[in-house]
RNA sequence: UCCUGAGUAGCUCAAUGGCAGAGCAUUCGGCUGUUAACCGAAGGGUUGUAGGUUCGAGUCCUACCUCAGGAGCCA
């Protein structure tokens, strides 16, 4: 290989009128009599190479010409900047080296048309490789580094609870178990919360990032056996603080897509103005594509400073509860909501299409939320807590809540959801010792990044989905 | 677990109970500005499985399998 100039895609503009080598694969390939078009890809984005015949050796020109697509290699050219590009520029191929080259007998299964679901996720290792899919996982990595950089930046320390835990942290979800050495049994975590709340008592601000698990059988386009769940715990934190916190963390997670992602968003096919809508960026003239992201507004507050706070609307449960009734009556929704349950998925459609921002519903009735939860002191029926749902109809992303503080509260609590006291003795020691008002919440990641990218299923939203039906690849 | 729908070429889909089809992909040929390129040709089938009705079943009936969407439950 000659020592030449190695840059990547996305960095071409820099190189204009440079020779350069890329590495990466063959996307496509067009041919005009004896003139090429290869597209190549090296996951930083594509361009178009433009081979005459004329213009290069023959081996190189015979090479390109019967390649498969998806053969690995490296390509030397020189860049220029050409209207007609999508991404104004092109590549002047000069020389091409294969380093595997896709048998004819086998070609890459993923065409450019379209396929259906159980094709493309039975093929999820190679789907991976196509702009689309490349692009949410760009923007996943960015929702999870945002996510965590709102907590790392205000004060938070990381402290992840275990994977494997004796019991339920709730006693409600159906978990995967598994034996654990001889005697014992042992599951796969569903929150860890729990844990969370003992580290929040020990170092004051912590949150949890990592894997979670649920063996619920569950078949919708919002669930994953297996997900990543980001939660936050706080001591001394209330509801009407936990609700601000909520409101911050998400703006800053959907600011900071905005800031690096442009590009991404638009090979989705988001409606980035509806995404704009929830961090107070009133439409406007759209910018030109590829234009610079307006750095004023854009700068929204993270953490709450001087800049306008951008306020999510928040509804009590019984508030909810009435605009349903009215919807209702007004035949906007199908079924009536019965005042005590919990909302279905439809009621939670129509609420949250009623708002351009997610909407925080709080102050459930406590008997249909978890026994941890404090009860409102203004009305011990509900309990101190809030679903955050997403704007455009995908529901709930974050659950939360403030804690039972309270030793004895507690203790009955676990009594009456019939949960084995022993293994929540050490739950209960953190009401005996030092007890404090406490709160927190966990927001699904695969949810937030689904209604970020404006996707309709959460499968496209991590890179090996893990579902009722499936576990391959 | 329940409700609904779908299984036909490698992929996406057609086919009134009467000869198994198209586009894309693959292979071959043509084309010096293509953008899911285009034009011509070729190869490619146990119609999810097992039974049944019928002169005749991809099509109708029964059971099962697989997948998808929704409900419940949840993030």
């Amino acid at each position: 290989m000659p020592s030449t100039n190695i840059a990547t895609i996305a960095s071409l503009a820099a190189h204009e009128g440079q020779t350069v080598t890329l590495r990466g694969w063959l996307y496509n390939l067009r041919a005009s009599g004896k003139l090429l078009f290869p597209i190549f890809r090296d996951g930083t984005g594509t361009i178009q190479g433009i081979v005459p015949k004329a213009a290069v050796p023959e081996a190189v020109f015979d090479t390109l010409k019967n390649l498969t697509l998806e053969s690995s290699l490296t390509v030397t050219g020189k860049v220029r900047a050409d209207s007609r590009a999508p991404s104004g520029f092109e590549l002047d191929v000069e020389d091409v080296h294969i380093l595997q080259r896709v048998p004819d007998e086998t070609p890459f299964p993923i065409t450019l048309k379209e396929h259906g679901v159980d094709f493309l996720m039975e093929h999820r290792h190679l789907w991976l490789r196509t702009p689309r899919q490349s692009a949410i996982l760009r923007v996943r990595a960015t929702i999870m580094r945002a996510a965590a950089e709102y907590f790392d930046t205000n004060g938070f320390i990381r402290t992840d609870p275990p994977i494997l835990t004796p019991n339920a942290c709730e006693g409600t979800s159906e978990l995967f178990e598994m034996d654990y050495f001889d005697d014992d049994k042992a599951y796969l975590t569903q929150s860890g919360q729990l844990y969370i709340e003992a580290t929040a008592l020990a170092l004051g601000k912590v949150y949890s990032f990592g894997p979670t698990f649920r063996a619920e059988k569950s078949k919708t386009r919002r669930h994953l056996t297996e997900f990543w769940m980001i939660e936050p715990e706080v001591a001394f934190l209330e509801l009407d603080g936990l609700l601000n916190l909520a409101e911050g963390f998400i703006t800053h997670i959907v600011t900071t897509v905005l800031q690096h992602h442009r590009a991404d968003l638009k090979v989705i096919g988001r409606d980035i103005p509806k995404l704009e809508a929830v961090i107070g960026i009133s439409p406007e003239p759209a910018t030109e594509p590829g234009a610079p992201s307006s750095p004023a507004h854009l700068q929204a507050k993270v953490g709450g400073s001087t800049a306008e706070p951008n306020r999510f609307p928040r509804l009590s449960y019984d508030e909810a509860h009435a605009m349903l009734e009215d919807a209702y009556s007004r035949g906007l929704i199908e079924n009536p909501h019965k005042y005590g349950d919990d909302f279905g998925s439809p009621d939670e459609t129509y609420i949250s299409s009623q708002f351009a921002k997610p909407v925080m519903i709080h102050r459930y009735p406590a008997a249909i939320k978890a026994f941890y939860m404090q009860p409102d002191p203004a009305d011990p029926t509900k309990a101190l807590c809030v679903d955050v749902l997403a704007p455009e109809g995908y529901g709930e992303i974050i659950g939360g809540s403030q804690r039972v503080d309270s030793y004895d509260l507690l203790k009955s609590r676990i009594e009456e959801h019939s949960l084995p006291l022993a293994a929540f003795q050490w739950y209960l020691d953190l009401r005996k010792y030092g007890s404090v008002p406490h709160s927190g919440f966990g927001m699904g990641i695969e949810r937030a990044v689904a209604w970020i990218c404006g996707l309709d299923h959460v499968r496209e939203t991590i890179p090996f989905a893990r579902t009722l039906n499936r576990i391959y690849p």
